[in-house]
DNA sequence: TCTGGGGTCCTAGGACCC
DNA sequence: TCTGGGGTCCTAGGACCC
């Protein structure tokens, strides 16, 4: 049988996250910003049509923002979260094999089902009654198509949120009319490369040569070829497909100058990581820690420098992976600089379950550490910051700026909204 | 003054081996 | 005069995604 997969995207996702507690702000135009109320990463339709460019640093666009009297957030990612594992919960009841493939996107399996146009109405009106946010469903033979079918259904109105590109004919014709750039999986530079080459829409990259096209370009994008082409490549990659990195980092609201200031900084996030990797029941083996100033900041020298490193045994214990991490945090730490960010990366994972032992460790040892990291996990678990280790500053008095965040309406009890 | 964070995959080139 | 060839593994960096 062939495959039908379809792509459920909800419309300007953080925006619509903000709107859902304040039915006031419906026409209103919103922004909502990246940590450190730095750049803009949603923006309501409103300000989309008022040519505000996603990415733009929001000083740059403050005159915008007053002359348009756009509103403000600061990103508030523990609503967000909530609401997206509502949508992929709701999405469940329409598919038994679900990808979720960002925070506001996933993946279904529609194979089998006849009436697409119609079921995918179906999901959209049941997401906004269950959850209240708007999304739009692009359905074709192949992931690609899926994604493009989706771009047609928020492009154009008059497809009431909803594309079925099943058929070649509509998949030739919408091709034709959409810039090569839109195509999922090709960016800024393949666009510019593509250009030069006079492949200026996705009709014309269909219709490359995909044995060329592996060897001018790569074999991602001879990938992408067939999949425009019908040809399902990309399979549907189920929840429980373990993580391969876990990453924490965070840019300052001050720069820090000091030692122990930054170390605490990795040590926070060297805890975090660990906790996550926790989360996901796997171990690490390498920690990379890298540290750097702005490239931005014109007022000093700039330096960034990483160092990894590996443990002796795979692990998951906070105290073992801080030890390691302060260890790299010593190798690269230089005076004199002011630094604007930090993080840490663990990687090469494995299963606890197919470690090889250490011969001359003691296993009593080892299950104590478990008892005591899973107790920790337990007391942080709403939140953190009750338990931590020696070397963390969980106070966050490294700051980082929030000035407009929104209440954390569907997690926190003395935020719930209150009905007049 | 002020420029995000977290992922994946592929490739080229060097080291090393026989 | 004349200096192999082929394979694997690892890493850094680039491109992409949201």
């Amino acid at each position: 049988m062939k495959p039908t997969f379809a792509l459920v995207d909800c419309n300007n996702f953080y925006a619509s996250c903000e709107r859902l507690f304040r039915p006031d702000l419906t026409d209103t135009p919103i922004v909502v910003l990246s940590n450190n109320d730095g750049c803009i990463i949603a923006r309501s339709q409103e300000v989309k049509d008022l040519g505000v460019k996603m990415g733009s640093p929001l000083f740059k666009v403050k005159g915008e923002i007053k002359r348009h009297v756009i509103l403000v957030f600061s990103s508030n990612y523990t609503l967000y979260g909530d609401i997206s594992s509502r949508v992929m919960q709701t999405l469940e009841q329409f598919s038994p094999y679900v990808e979720v493939y960002s925070i506001d996107e996933a993946f279904l399996d529609l194979s089998g089902i006849g009436a697409l146009e119609e079921y995918g109405q179906k999901i959209r009106s049941t997401v906004i009654r269950h959850v209240g946010v708007p999304v739009c469903v692009g359905i074709g033979p192949t992931k690609t198509l899926a994604k493009l079918a989706n771009y047609a259904a928020k492009k154009f109105k008059g497809t009431r949120g909803v594309v079925d590109l099943t058929d070649a004919q509509r998949q030739m014709k919408l091709m034709k009319i959409t810039p090569v750039g839109e195509v999922w999986g090709v960016g800024r530079k393949l666009t510019q490369k593509l250009e030069s080459q006079g492949i200026t829409t996705a009709f014309k990259l269909a219709k490359m040569n995909p044995h060329q096209v592996r060897q001018s370009y790569s074999v991602v994008l001879e990938r992408t070829v067939c999949e425009l082409n019908g040809e399902s490549c990309l399979e549907l990659d189920e929840v429980g497909s373990k993580r391969q990195q876990i990453v924490c980092s965070r840019s300052f609201g001050e720069k820090l100058t000091c030692y122990s200031d930054l170390k605490e900084v990795v040590c926070e996030f060297g805890a975090r990581a660990a906790a996550k990797l926790r989360g996901e029941e796997q171990l690490a083996r390498m920690v990379t820690v890298f540290i750097r100033t702005s490239p931005f900041d014109k007022s000093g020298p700039n330096y960034a420098n990483a160092a990894t490193g590996s443990l002796v045994q795979p692990s998951s214990d906070t105290r073992q992976i801080l030890e390691l991490a302060v260890r790299m945090f010593d190798s690269i730490w230089c005076e004199g600089y002011r630094y604007a960010k930090a993080g840490i990366m663990l990687g090469e994972f494995c299963s606890p379950y197919d470690v090889q032992l250490d011969l001359f460790a003691d296993q009593t040892d080892s299950q104590r550490n478990d008892s005591l990291m899973t107790a920790v996990d337990a007391l942080n678990c709403k939140g953190q910051g009750k338990v931590w280790f020696g070397g963390q500053r969980p106070k966050k008095d490294w700051y980082i700026r929030q000035a407009n965040v929104s209440p954390a309406y569907t997690t926190r009890w003395s935020c719930l909204p209150v009905v007049k």
